[in-house]
DNA sequence: TAGAATACTAAACAAGCGTTTTAAACGATT
DNA sequence: AATCGTTTAAAACGCTTGTTTAGTATTCTA
């Protein structure tokens, strides 16, 4: 227990919010999991809600981060697309129960939205829409495709698993499915559904 | 006010617990708008939880109704796979929030997840599953589409929008453009990906 | 080493929660 | 008219919540 008694409270924070969301975690129950007193959060974080949006921005950052990589703005922009989702899966990989975390959040706003989602949901959009943008420019994807819709439902498909996750291995997946082959068949899908030549 | 309490509270439940969620909704509250006694909710439906149960029993009643309307056992196939995302968002035009509603309970199950959502889900995703199964072996959609797969991702792009409602008006698509063509769209970009025909 | 700033805690606080209790009002039946 | 079960209301209960207070260690600075 050599980490700092806040670090451990983000920690906790991080891994309680993720999983019961901001109403059904009190400050006592992460106190208790970090090992320190409850008035600990107050005392570094302004309270509960300030503790909530410092965890909410490290998720954010991670995840910017990682969209960065998969991403990179030197990269064809087909390949952009490609690495939304890809990236989108591989961190959910890495850091299972983050983007039902975020996808809370925008499911159920509370006052972090204007101040932390907004920003950063803009940008990741921004950033898909000109990929598909400069695609269609290319005549890599179908002439007339609106890259607002076309972002919309590709980040559907990427996104609603993960949302829905506990329902999603209960009742539409198998639980022993694997996810592999999910982002290539979602590329798949929106390739042939917005690609250049009709059938 | 001529409805019995029993209704008021129920009418108020929807809407409140739609709009806000379980936990951020009080008894009291319900009972306020309602014009009622916070202590009738346990009287008639044995506490909140019972109230909540209530709710979503009826939500859920009425969205199979519309889903068993537009998705008619004898049509085919892919008029019912039609049925499916012109009927969500029929419904959703219909009655607004109430499909938030659904999709929290669905991000953040609450103890009604097993008795109450796992069944209907089951269902209307047998029926949107079996639909594309059939649609596969009358050869209108193609070869070797895994039908939970597809079925997963059609429902993927027909309830995203509406999920992530608060943040999609703000961020990813203008507050004043029309939704009317989505619906469209969305079977576009499905049939396309998992047309029969390859480009 | 004295003093000040920081780190942390236990206890108390006020407010809100869902529920239960108690009792009054109501409508139908005897 | 008296009595019954049903319906509605007010008040209180016990509990949990997030936060504050007041205080004690600990660490750093002069």
């Amino acid at each position: 227990m050599d980490e700092s008694v806040k670090e451990r409270l983000l920690a906790a924070a991080r891994r309680l919010f993720s999983e019961k969301g901001f109403d059904r975690t009190s400050v006592r129950e992460i106190a208790r999991v970090a090992g320190a007193n409850a008035a600990a959060v107050s005392y570094y974080f302004g309270g509960k809600e300030g503790l909530y949006r410092a965890v909410l921005e490290e998720i954010w950052a991670k995840l910017e981060q990682h969209f960065e990589r998969f991403m990179a703005a030197d990269r064809p922009p087909m390949e952009r697309i490609e690495g939304f989702v890809r990236g989108l899966f591989a961190f959910h990989a890495a850091n299972p129960s983050l983007i039902r975390f975020i996808n809370r959040e925008l499911a159920d706003p509370t006052s972090c939205f204007e101040t932390v989602i907004v920003p950063h949901v803009e940008k990741v959009a921004g950033l898909l829409r000109n990929s598909i943008s400069e695609a269609v420019a290319r005549g890599e994807l179908r002439e007339g495709t609106d890259p607002t819709i076309a972002a919309l439902l590709l980040a559907s498909m990427s996104n609603y698993l993960f949302l829905v996750g506990a329902v999603a291995r209960r009742v539409i997946l198998d639980p022993e499915r694997s996810l592999d082959g999910l982002p290539e068949g979602i590329l798949s899908v929106f390739r042939k559904g917005v690609a250049c030549r009709e059938a």
